[in-house]
Order: structure tokens, then sequence, then C-alpha cells
DNA sequence: AGGCGGACAGGAAAATAATCCTCTTTTGTT
DNA sequence: AACAAAAGAGGATTATTTTCCTGTCCGCCT
């Protein structure tokens, strides 16, 4: 998450990003030019040394840098090597929550349409911190999911995510075949699928014959 | 910017996030419960003392709280109206993208059926920057959305997207009734939505009688 | 080639943040 | 109302970071 190496990766970053050296970078900030030599980041017992707030305050403004860009230095580098080039987990967020039916009730919103007053939930989106590791997306392609999803759509998918009845999920047989579908039920031997198409058959299979199976989270509309 | 005012004030509203005093929330994090203490927040000299880096590590781990989280009450408080208490917005972030019929193509995923390999795009999740202001979400209740949305499902709405034909959206009346409906046809004067639901007629609405639309962008599955 | 400045390792001293401790006030529970 | 726990002010001590200093190495300029 947020590690002293990081920190000082995003450091480095930072000074490389004005064509500086640590040195440089902490002589700009007017702070003594060893402070951010390498062989000061641990004590000589090993110890961590983790740079004060008020040195990275004082780096930020001599450089014109905002909080925003060192968070970008600061975040971890992509971990998994099956990440795709450019790929960057979700973060964890909260917005506001609110029953369907008292949606009409006056209060609720302002006259734009935007969430105000009180008596609003909270709810994280997307979910919460445990559960994103490796979350993808697919696009839908032709019809054969309406009237769920539509062409263009796009699902989020958890590989993963725990997996109960009545969950929407997607499938990839051994034969390579890949398709969504809802779990209807699932023993140690068999799955039983059923269509998002009312007009297709469900489907039943040997375990031995399922390659993967992760959960749809979202999907677009 | 980034000043000693702003980074107490964040190390505050953190705490109150979690419904934590400044001494609980330094006591969970495994400091000494004064460590945050306002009284300790300058020295007897009137000098600035500024939280390490390493408390403020271990406060986030502490709360399971993100950089991103953190940044924004680094942030000045500059939004205030219609956000609901404890409302954080999401941040922009990329996942995976595939075409569902190359799913099934060998190379994609590993074996645990995470995204692998090269070939896959990236899309942003949730939507990109410019998009997110006032998001909310609201949560099914009933069936009568059926088969597109279950109950308890979430949709995640965003008022002030671009609404088209064929966009799924929410609408209030100024009778206080609210929809999910699809667009099928707006002018200057009418609106006309289309049932989720088949069983349920079509409505035509003057657009004096609308109050607010907007889009829904995600629905959990 | 010689001199200068920058980068960086390493150590001691100074400055600063955290911890430990005591006490008072506030809050929550019975 | 009484009691216990939490919150917080304040001070001393300990731990940690920054600063000061020295020395080496390297690159650049004259």
């Amino acid at each position: 998450m947020f590690s002293h190496d990081r920190i000082w990766s995003a450091i480095d970053a930072l000074a490389e990003r004005h064509q500086l050296s640590p040195s440089g970078l902490a002589r700009r900030a007017g702070l003594d030019p060893t402070s951010f030599n390498k062989s000061k980041r641990h004590s000589a017992d090993g110890r961590e040394r983790w740079p004060s707030t008020e040195s990275i305050a004082k780096v930020l403004d001599a450089t014109g840098s905002t909080i925003n860009q060192f968070m970008e230095f600061l975040r971890p580098e992509v971990r998994s090597s099956g990440m795709p080039e450019g790929a960057f987990p979700p973060q964890a967020s909260t917005i506001p929550l609110l029953g369907f039916a008292q949606a009409g009730a006056g209060g609720f919103f302002d006259d734009g349409g935007f969430p105000a007053g009180q008596g609003w939930d909270v709810v994280e989106f997307p979910a919460g911190p445990d559960s994103r590791a490796g979350v993808y997306a697919l696009e839908i392609q032709g019809d054969s999911m309406l009237p769920l999803y539509r062409d263009g759509d796009v699902l989020i998918v958890e590989p993963g995510a725990q997996i109960r009845r009545g969950d929407r999920v997607v499938v990839k047989t051994s034969e390579g075949e890949v398709m969504a579908k809802v779990l209807m039920r699932q023993t140690a031997r068999s799955i039983e699928l059923l269509s998002l198409n009312p007009e297709h058959p469900n489907r039943t299979f040997d375990m031995s014959e399922i390659e993967w199976i992760a959960r749809i989270i979202w999907a677009s509309q």
C-alpha cells in the first residue's frame, strides 16, 4: 500500500521528472543535499528512515508539484506480469446510496437531480479493497445476450470473487468456449447454468469441463 | 497546497470518517494516543509539528484507507454543496479490456481465470475524470424491473451525463415519481420512455412534467 | 592536465517527532 | 448519581530525521 520503498521511489521519480538528482532535489527544496541519499534511507542498524512530511511539502513547493502528481508516483507499480501495459486497478471510494423506493420522496435531490440533503447512505463503488485483484472488462459483441446485455456493453469481471447461486458469471470451458450465464447450481461434480437470453437453453457441464468461472460484478448501461 | 494545517485536517477527517477521535485513531494505528492531540501540533515555541510519513502510513494501514482517500482529505475544501456526509467520489483507474468474442481464444487468461498475456486493451473504470460529479447509487427494491434489475441490485447514476436514445435512465416527474426506463425519444416538448419490464407499458410525458433525468452508467450484477 | 562543482557515502551533532507519564476533563454506562 | 473509560493538555525522555561536516569519485570546463 503505502510503504517506505514507495515513498522513496516517489521522491526519486519526482526528481527525475525535473531533471534533478536526489541531492539536487533536496538542494532545490532548501534541504541539505545529502538528505535523500540512498545511503541514508536505512539507518546503521537497518531501520527504515522515512522522509518527513515537512520535507515532502518543501519538495512539492520547490518543484511546483501538486499532491496529485506526487500521489501518482506513490502508487504501487503494477505487480502481476499478466497485467497489461497501462492497467491500473480501481481504488475504493464511496458514493451516496439511496433505496429506489425512496428516491421519489422530497429532499434527496436538488433541482438539477444531484444528491442533496440528509438521509443518504454511502456505498463503496467500485467494490471494497479486498476484492479488486485481477478485475477486467469484457465488451459484449452481438445481440445474443439481450435484453440484459446489449452490443457494446462492458462487463466488469472479477476472478476470485465469491460466487453464489443466482450470480451472473463468465465461464470458460476446456473446449475454449466463453459464455455469460447465471449460476443455477454447482456441486463438486457438475454445474448448471441458466442462459441470460430466455431463447437459449440452460446448460449443464461436468466440472472437469470447466476451466474457470468468474463473477460479473458490474455491467455498463 | 500542501500545508501543515491541511495535513492535520486530513488526519482529523480520516479519524472522523472511521468514527474515531484523534486519540482513538492513533491508538488504532499502534501509536501513542496522545500523538495527534491538538495541543501537540505546535511546539512550545510555536513551531509547527508535522506528523511523520511513517505515522501516516500506519494510520492508513490500520483504517484500511488508500492514499487516494487520504489525498482527498488533503485537498483544500472546495466542494460543499450537495455532497452527503461520507461520500467520496470514485477516482479514475484503468483495467484490462477484451472483446467477449475473443475471450475464448487462448492466451488471454491464466489457469485461475486472471488476465494474462498480450492483446488486452485497457478501459477506464469507473468512467473518466470529467464525468463523475454527483454520481450516486440507487438500490433496486422489488421485482418490477426484472429481468434486467433484480431486488438488491445497485444502479450507479450520473446526473449531468450526456443522454442519448436507447440509454437507460432514471427519471423523476414533478409528481414525485422516480422510475428507471430506456429513453426512446426526446424532443423539446416531450419525452418517450420504454419500460425496462416488457409487461409494463411505455410512458410518454410532457417535458414540463419532468423534473430531472439522469443516466444509469453501471448496474451491479 | 588541473580545478571546480555536483553526486553520494558515512559519521557526529542538532533538531524534531514519538513515546511515556501524569493529571484533568469529558463521555458513556450502570 | 457514581464509576470507569476515553479524550486531551502538558512535560520529560527517548527515538528518529535533518543538518553539518568530511571525504571520495566523477564529469565538465578552461
